[in-house]
DNA sequence: CATATTTGACCTCT
DNA sequence: AGAGGTCAAATATG
C-alpha cells in the first residue's frame, strides 16, 4: 500500500467491504443458479435479479471507491507506468504506446462552455482517466462501450498517427445539469478489440445515482458472467466481450483480484434471466425512444475480472457491427438519449437508468441469451 | 416531428 | 502550421 496513505485507509475499508457483500451475494446467487428449479415462492428469476442487482451495485460501489480516491490524488498516484495509462494518443507522432504523457495537461483540451465561444479555455485541470476495454472478436461493440452514463456523440475525428478514428462524447445531461463530464472512445491501433475510453470530468448530474457517491467518475456498471458461459460465447458470439480496465493503484487492485479468485461463478443454467433474442441492436443507439423497452437496456452479465490488469465485462446493450461506411459507428453511445432530460419530453421512466450506483429498482435485468 | 449522429468548419494550443 | 477538441448545420432515424 505505498501510495496508499492514512487518509485513503477509511475508504479502502470501505472498498474493502463492498467487495466483501458482494462475494457473499455472489455465492448466494451461485446457490441460486446450483438450485434446481422448483416452482416455489419467489421465482428464481426474481432472486437472481435481486442478487445480480446486488452485486453489481456492489462492484459499482467499490470501483466508484476506487476511482474516485484515485481521482483526488490522479496526479500523484496514478502510476505513469502500468495501469490507467493517460497518454496523449496520436498527438505528435507518439503511437498508442501506453507511455504516458503528463497526466492531463498536454492535451489540447477545452472547457467549452455550452456556447460560449468567449470562455474557451483549456480544461487543463480536468482530472482524465483511460480505460481500456476489450472485446472479443466478431462481438458487437457498442453495448460494451456502456458504463451506465448517457453520452451523446458531438464528434469524431481522425488522430493523427491513430488508425482510427477518435469519437468524442459528452454527458446527455450537459445542457440540463451542467454536466461536463465526456469521454473519448479510441480504437488502439494495434487491436482494434481494444479500446481505449479516456473520461474527462465528473459527473455531476443525476446519472451516477445522486448518493453519497454520486461523484463516481467512472462508473461502468460491473457485471458477473458465469465463466462457462463466457467460455461458451467463444468466437463468433455476438455478445461477448470484455472490458479491460485499468486500475490505476496497486493496493484496489489487488483487492479486486483476489476478490476474483474467489468469485467464480460457475453456472450452468444458462444465467437466463430474460429474454428477448431479438434484441438486437442496434441503431447505433438507443435513443430515448428506443429506451422504453427493456430490450434495449437488457445487459449482458458476463464481467469478469482477470488478472493482469482489471478486467471487466460491462453491460452491453448492443450495437451494430457498425459501420456502414463512414469511418463512424466504430463505437456508439450509450444508453439513454439526451433528450430524456432535455426538451421537456422526460420520457417519464428512467428505468433503463442503471447506473453504477443506484440502480433502478425496475430496471430489467435482462440477459441476452444469445440465442438471437 | 423530435432526437441522434455525422461531418466539415472553427477554435485553441503547441 | 498542424493537431486535437468542439460546434453546429445537415442528415438520418424511428
Amino acid at each position: 500500500m505505498e501510495n496508499y496513505g492514512a487518509d485513503n485507509n477509511g475508504e479502502l475499508n470501505r472498498i474493502i467491504s463492498e467487495l466483501t457483500q458482494g462475494r457473499d451475494l455472489v455465492h448466494q446467487l451461485q446457490l441460486q443458479l446450483n438450485a434446481p428449479y422448483s416452482s416455489s415462492s419467489s421465482s428464481p428469476e426474481t432472486t437472481r435479479d435481486f442478487l445480480l442487482h446486488n452485486i453489481q451495485s456492489k462492484f459499482d460501489k467499490a470501483l466508484s471507491l476506487l476511482q474516485y480516491s484515485t481521482e483526488d490524488t490522479c496526479n500523484s498516484l496514478l502510476p505513469l507506468s502500468n495501469s490507467v495509462p493517460i497518454y496523449n494518443f496520436g498527438r505528435s507522432e507518439s503511437p498508442p504506446s501506453f507511455t504516458a504523457s503528463p497526466p492531463h495537461s498536454e492535451d489540447s483540451d477545452r472547457d467549452l462552455e455550452p456556447k460560449d465561444p468567449t470562455t474557451r479555455k483549456r480544461k487543463s485541470s480536468t482530472p482524465r482517466w483511460t480505460k481500456r476495454v476489450q472485446l472479443c472478436p466478431g462481438a458487437p461493440i457498442e453495448g460494451t462501450l456502456d458504463d451506465g452514463f448517457s453520452w451523446r456523440k458531438y464528434g469524431q475525428k481522425d488522430i493523427l498517427g491513430a488508425k482510427y478514428p477518435r469519437g468524442y462524447y459528452r454527458c446527455t445531461l450537459r445542457h440540463v445539469q451542467g454536466c461536463l463530464a465526456t469521454k473519448q472512445v479510441q480504437r488502439a491501433d494495434e487491436d482494434p478489440t481494444i479500446f481505449e475510453v479516456t473520461y474527462r470530468g465528473r459527473h455531476t448530474c443525476n446519472q451516477g445515482g445522486g448518493n453519497a457517491n454520486n461523484n463516481v467518475m467512472n462508473p461502468a456498471p460491473l457485471t458477473i458472467i458465469p465463466q462457462n458461459q463466457e467460455q461458451n460465447l467463444g468466437a463468433g458470439s455476438r455478445n461477448e466481450h470484455q472490458q479491460i480496465v485499468s486500475v490505476p493503484q496497486q493496493n484496489p487492485q489487488e483487492i479486486l483480484l483476489n476478490f476474483q479468485r474467489n468469485l467464480n461463478i460457475s453456472n450452468d443454467n444458462n444465467f437466463n434471466f430474460n429474454t428477448d433474442p431479438n434484441n438486437v441492436p442496434f441503431s447505433t443507439f438507443a435513443s430515448s425512444s428506443d429506451i422504453k423497452s427493456d430490450q434495449d437496456y437488457s445487459f449482458v452479465p458476463n464481467s469478469i475480472i482477470q488478472s493482469d490488469n482489471f478486467v471487466e465485462n460491462f453491460s452491453q446493450s448492443y450495437m451494430s457491427a457498425g459501420t456502414s461506411g463512414s469511418s463512424s459507428n466504430y463505437f456508439g453511445m450509450s444508453s439513454n438519449s439526451e433528450m430524456n432530460n432535455f426538451g421537456g419530453k422526460q420520457n417519464g421512466s428512467n428505468d433503463y437508468q442503471f447506473n453504477s450506483m443506484g440502480y433502478e429498482s425496475n430496471f430489467p435485468f435482462d440477459y441476452q441469451g444469445f440465442s438471437s
